[in-house]
DNA sequence: CATGAATGAGGATTCATTCAT
DNA sequence: GATGAATGAATCCTCATTCAT
């Protein structure tokens, strides 16, 4: 019931209801089909959750956080290896970084992070300003990186605009990806990347 | 009753339809609301369309219509205007009203080609088929037009993914593209272009 | 919209409403489908009919009507060809005329009586007043047939009981009967007149 | 929702749903006049049953059970009092126990057997199968004890037609016997057989 | 915590009927 | 007479939510 609680339950049952979110869609999803696929009975859903929108919220939450956590990751890990670089090899490895994170929990991870770019829209009222705050810390990171890739050359044009345009690219992916194609999602990253960033 | 039946009546009910259903989703939007704004009662509605879904198709297959007649009404002021030229240039050329047309009738005319990238999933039957059928008609012009950018060493990289990121980028723009913001989508279409385009 | 109208073209539709109303059941045949059968509009059965109602009414009065015709038509050849006999005798030969007339209706003719035996429940009002007539005056037929039965001894037992059951035997024949069985609607009415008659 | 389901409730439920269904027809009765009369709402209605013509399937089986249980009862008297007697008069006792029963459960007990009858052309898809397997359970019943009618020269004609008409005429007394007239059930169940019984 | 029964508001859809053209 | 569009009331059914047990 309230927000904040993360039981290890709870955190069972976001997972489930991301799943079944991205394969019907919010609002085609039914507490019942949550309910039936946790493996309890309908009413009982209301004791881990005020309504279905607070599922909702804490799929989106947990989607955000957890894009903002692998990306942290993948970005510390590059500071620890590659350390000394140019600025503008250090601004592609960065952006390369970013993309291969994004796709990560879009593309394999899956569902929490797809539910949270897909049903923004149905968030209301003042849950809406925490997952404000997170999807702003999230843009951030490409902000700042796609700012210094300006900066330093590798990519041209608006930064903004070109930021738009790369989410865009990566987000829309989910619509077409199959993961049993012949490109892993780090190929895809790398070929993104590679196309709007300037040689030399 | 018949989906082939294009009649003023039916058109204008498209028209509606599209808007409501881009403000609100599909789902979320009644028979009921389609039919208090279209200014009838609801009851009524199935007069022109056998049943929700047959408002969906039409909306969608007038989206698919449209954006590749505009599509072709672009490119063929292309055609007319600068024939002379270097491949390379022509191609570029081709990207940008490609582009400017995809934007045009996402942005400018809106509702319907939104509705055809956004709802696409909620078609089922027999009714696909005619729709990707016009899906691969109007992707084969970006097809071409990505192919020869690849060959004339304006674009780089796998063809099938540029085309996948391109139409994602621009796609994706309806969600964040605001028309009282300081750029015009004819400005992103160019945008967009020029940071995947290779310079001379 | 004159209930004693009976031009050509109505009578035409009063067959297809019978005939879909056996098919399908009274409530379940659209006004809809009747006029599609009828190869007009719904709205243009309402020249017609006045409501749905009087459909059904002019077809129970044509079933009734062509019963009642059929079996004096029946009793008619009888009086003719052997009035010489017995009255025992005279008696089977009125009840067999008067089963194979009631069969041949039912089973052959089909439809309009089997409605009118069938959906008599759904007439309400002043339109009852009449088919109730009519249902009377064949049911006179019968109970006079049956009476001399008991009277010259060929059948025993309580003559109204006697004339439900083997009215009912031959109604209920429409659920379980079929054309294209081993046997005739005649070879029906003979088994069911002989099970009840005693000999000698 | 389970079809198997038994519960007292839904038991209850069937027994109201019977009632309606006889007076007004299957078709009449609306989700909204069952849910009244159960006292309860539309929507709860499908707590217990999937959708309507499940209730319309639990009334027959319901009715069907109840018919064969009470012929099953009617023939176990038989055997315990009168074992020792002719062939014949046991032929006879038994078409009499199984005229009883049918018309104790048509127009005693009512509804559930009525509806079983009357009611039987809606239900389609494999939910006909079980009914379909129950009827030729009771009808078994009828064929052996006409057969050996035929067998003992009690009845004459064709066994197979013979049982048509008898349970014709018994089906067909729902629609014209009234509870408050002067003859009982069983004295329409005497009458009847006796009618088609050939004495000594 | 869990359940099963109930709710009530609203969902899409049907359909007899009306009526201007 | 015929039509097509419209109506409005009713239809079956869905579903998030509540609550006594």
């Amino acid at each position: 019931m309230n927000v904040a609680t993360t039981s290890p339950r709870r955190k069972e049952l976001v997972r489930i209801a991301a799943r079944l979110f991205v394969e019907e869609g919010y609002d085609r999803t039914t507490v019942r089909m949550l309910a039936q696929e946790m493996g309890i009975k309908s009413g009982s859903l209301f004791h881990h959750f005020a309504d279905k929108q607070e599922i909702l919220c804490a799929v989106i939450e947990e989607g955000m956080f957890s894009a903002l956590a692998i990306a942290h990751e993948h970005l510390a890990n590059l500071d620890n290896s590659l350390a000394a670089d140019t600025p503008r090899a250090q601004a592609h490895l960065r952006l390369l970084a970013l993309a291969r994170a994004h796709l990560d929990t879009l593309l394999t991870d899956r569902n929490a992070h797809v539910v949270a770019l897909y049903e923004w829209r149905r968030i209301e009222g003042p849950a809406r300003e925490h997952l404000v705050q997170q999807r702003d810390e999230y843009e951030a990171l490409w902000r700042s990186a796609i700012e210094d890739g300006v900066a330093t050359g590798l990519l041209r044009g608006d930064a903004s605009l070109l930021r738009q345009f790369v989410l865009g690219a990566l987000n829309w992916s989910v619509r077409w990806y199959r993961a049993d194609g012949e490109r892993s999602p780090d190929e895809l990253a790398e070929a993104l990347i590679d196309s709007v960033c300037h040689p030399q």
